[in-house]
DNA sequence: CGGATCATATTTGTCAGACAAGGAGGATCA
DNA sequence: TGATCCTCCTTGTCTGACAAATATGATCCG
């Protein structure tokens, strides 16, 4: 019924898709039990053990759970696909667009600075370096939603901080530089905006915000972004799946 | 130099952590080659195929990644290992221990009542099913740090309301019922409480709450909790990973 | 006939050994 | 000196086997 599988990835890599294909296809339900390991060697014409990697992996994602002896089933989380989860690395452009907001940058300020003790940790800053930061305002029909704060490495970005338009990407800019971020570490939590920035943009009516700190990576995995970005409570909610 | 591994979880799943935890203490940064294959076995005194689930597992957390005929090596995301983010699905109890928190759950109210339509919803309800609503608080000396709201459907629970010790743990109960959440998919926001809430309880301290809405499914996929925890903010910081 | 017990089959967990395929580095040869 | 080839190392895949947990049905006994 099914031709065996040969491309270019690896064995495991096809199998773990085609297995989920499987489950998609057939409609199974959580708690629906899969073809035994005998049954899905047979009909993929591959060897047990690449088989098992593929299994294990699906495990892992939680698609999928095992009892010794008795077999493999769909576990529940295939139910609870989630579309948008805050796990997925994604710029605050991209997050807010898939929001339906379309929003336009005010740039509050732009300077260069020298980091404090915490900041230079973070962003793995040797002594004596210097950093951007760029402090911003996210207006949705001249309503302000956001207020972010990043760091940059004053290394990181060669040219000089008046030719560049803040308003736009961050991650764009870098990635011109090669250093795009691709995952961060990032903390979640909820605040009031701090007093003095409610002052001075006039946001006594922003309410609580949800602020998410991350330290972005480039591919290599150094630190090129530190940054603050406090969401207006009323207008943002993320989503994920814990297991 | 490490003795053989053995305890009843699967070998499998104890490699990744003796794996992982091997990363961590030599201290390996990224691009730094793994041991290879035949050092690990020898090592642990495993199987290869049972070394080989193990790495897959870690190569799909993004902890290692591999290259056909060099070796196996260190990525990125290793520099960011996030100690317990919030995508691990425990207990709140569980989750305030953590945080050094040893608090005492008060219970403000418990009944049974009809779901409305959202809440029907949420937990797969049948129309007239009944759902049990738990509201407690908890406290860390004396001091309220989360606000917590717990539907359950009343067919789980057979016995009657008032025989039972609400201020336990909820997941510990449901345990006894064989349906012990596994899973949840969750929502973040920042909020203010409810005012009446505020009101009953004396919370105007409280000030902004991180507020994670969550439905919890049992390991048949089958939802079994939805809950409200309102964290308080300047107690509460949540973790996690984005790539 | 009913229920407990036991043997057997099924299914996953683990192991051993082998060969294929890709990559790296040194030896060889022009 | 430089290019090529060979060999070794490492990961990818396969085969076959046995152990351990579970399910099933037969058997035995009251």
């Amino acid at each position: 019924m099914d031709e065996p599988l040969r491309d270019m990835r690896t064995l495991v890599i096809q199998l773990r898709e085609r297995i989920a294909d499987l489950i998609r296809e057939q409609a199974l339900r959580p708690g629906d039990k899969l073809p035994t390991e005998a049954q899905l060697t047979a009909r993929f014409k591959i060897s047990r053990p690449a088989l098992r990697e593929a299994l294990k992996l699906l495990e892992q994602d939680g698609l999928i759970y095992v009892e010794h002896g008795r077999g493999r089933f769909v576990s529940a989380i295939s139910a609870i696909q989630i579309d948008r989860p805050i796990t997925v690395f994604e710029s605050v452009t991209e997050m807010t667009g898939h929001y339906g907001y379309n929003t336009v940058n005010k740039v509050l300020s732009i300077s260069e600075e020298a980091p404090d003790a915490a900041l230079a940790k973070q962003l793995h800053l040797d002594e004596g370096a210097r950093v951007i930061r760029l402090e911003r305002l996210r207006l949705e029909h001249d309503d302000p939603i956001m207020y972010c704060v990043d760091y940059v490495p004053r290394s990181i970005i060669t040219a000089r901080l008046y030719d560049i338009d803040w308003s736009g990407s961050l991650l764009a800019l870098l990635d011109q530089y090669k250093q795009r971020p691709r995952m961060s570490a990032a903390s979640v939590s909820a605040v009031m905006l701090p007093q003095d920035v409610v002052d001075r943009n006039d946001l006594r009516n922003f309410g609580p915000a949800l602020l998410i700190t991350e330290t972005c990576f480039n591919a290599a995995g150094t630190p090129v972004v530190y940054a603050l970005d406090y969401h207006k409570g009323s207008h943002f909610s993320f989503s994920l799946a814990r297991r």
